[in-house]
DNA sequence: GACTAAGCGGACCACACGGTCCGCTTGTGC
DNA sequence: GCACAAGCGGACCGTGTGGTCCGCTTAGTC
């Protein structure tokens, strides 16, 4: 009931800042603040989240109590992080949301997406786990899959689809692509190049279909993997 | 963590015991070696690899001296653990090489592995990590590669299986359908199913094809990963 | 049944990690 | 320039981990 976006000010990220908050912060505090996100960005992405604060810090040239300073915790600092990049994804979405070829443009997202998680496969990873029942995170993942589902839906109208997937079906198999075959990006990025060409022979309407077993899943389902272990939602205590 | 004396020979499972060596061991030294094999093999499966020596030993009943003095270190044990069930693997991967029908008994063998992957699911993420550096373990991967790439080249001269796919291509949608849609297998077992039927959909010989990109991948590009950080781990270089 | 060493297991250690605190530094308004 | 507090960062702490050690127990043998 609360968890809408009623209090967007809590979980880190800015200090809720505005334009009035800003001028308060001195200009040095800014530019730590800026560097801290921005190393913190880069490490996680190719070494994973368990990069430990001190070379997070180190890295970016303050020390910890800087960075606790403006995260409260590493999880809020992950959090923030994540939360940006899900936002820049549905960012994408949107776009090819406009598309007047909705199918060529679900198939270029899905090669976006993969393509940017090969550098970002810490960040993808963290969508499959207990992040989920963090607030924010979970408003944003909720809101991908809801444009996810739009793209999919656009594209089986327009018959570039088949008909019987859905946007939850997509969503794993670009998960599975960036999980299992991220890794070898370095070595063969055909690797990466072919799984999502034989997403494309999966999804595509082009041929009679032997079809899929099961019902659809929905983003319930998917969702509904981070609550039950009570408690979650760690994101209460607002600062 | 470094290298110790590093014995060859050893990695962990049996102390090399022959029928000679085993009738040296107390009856209840073999029983809690079999205990501690029996609790650390289903709580990794389901509960990742993170689980403590020390909730391990609980569960087994001993302590963890016993522990320790059994497997020299907790990555022998995990190591211990991952060979036997890439040999249970490579078992079935034989069998399914015996059918009369080696596209149906590859789809099949996919379905197995990636049922029991559900279960096991720490035992699978752990083949992408550095675990491959191990020697033991990097030549069951191989073997059940080479299996696998048996597999679907007979699958492929009986029509059943596109061409231009190899078995690097099959085992990174296998490990893709593991690693991201095993976690929802409590709360909506058909995302894995739907998962298996795409991947049949993507893989089959059954229409024209819009051919893959890229050069099918090998299993050198595969097991390459695990060497360049340098002296990948203790195991002696040379097989 | 007694002897003995293989085996046991919990107390102990080293270390890495996230997080806190406080004396020193430095940007900023007067 | 000065005063002062906002900001800084490294020393410090508690916890949880993998791994070692040694006095006690017990299986196996004669």
């Amino acid at each position: 009931m609360v968890d809408r976006h009623d209090a967007p000010a809590d979980v880190e990220e800015s200090p809720a800042m505005e334009e009035g908050q800003r001028r308060t912060m001195r200009a040095d505090a800014e530019r730590n603040r800026r560097r801290l996100l921005d190393a913190a960005t880069e490490m996680f992405c190719d070494r994973g989240l368990d990069v430990g604060v001190a070379e997070i810090a180190q890295q970016a040239g303050v020390g910890r109590g800087t960075l606790f300073r403006n995260f409260p915790s590493k999880e809020h600092l992950i959090s923030a992080i994540l939360v940006q990049r899900l936002h820049e994804s549905i960012s994408r979405g949107r776009v090819a949301l406009e598309s007047t070829d909705p199918g060529a443009a679900l198939f270029d997202l899905i090669e976006q997406s993969v393509g940017r998680s090969q550098t970002d496969r810490a960040l993808f990873d963290a969508l499959a786990d207990t992040w989920l029942a963090h607030k924010e995170i979970r408003a944003a993942h909720t809101e991908l899959l809801e444009v996810l589902d739009a793209l999919v839906r656009r594209a089986q109208d327009a018959g570039g689809v088949r008909d019987d997937i859905s946007a939850v079906d997509v969503l794993m198999m670009i998960k599975g692509i960036c999980e299992a075959a991220a890794d070898f990006q370095h070595v063969n990025p055909d690797i990466a190049l072919r799984q999502i060409d034989l997403v494309r022979a999966a999804i595509s309407a082009d041929r009679a279909l032997r079809p899929l077993r099961g019902q659809p899943p929905t983003i319930e389902d998917l969702e509904s993997v981070a609550l039950p272990p009570s408690e979650a939602l760690r994101s209460t205590p607002a600062a």
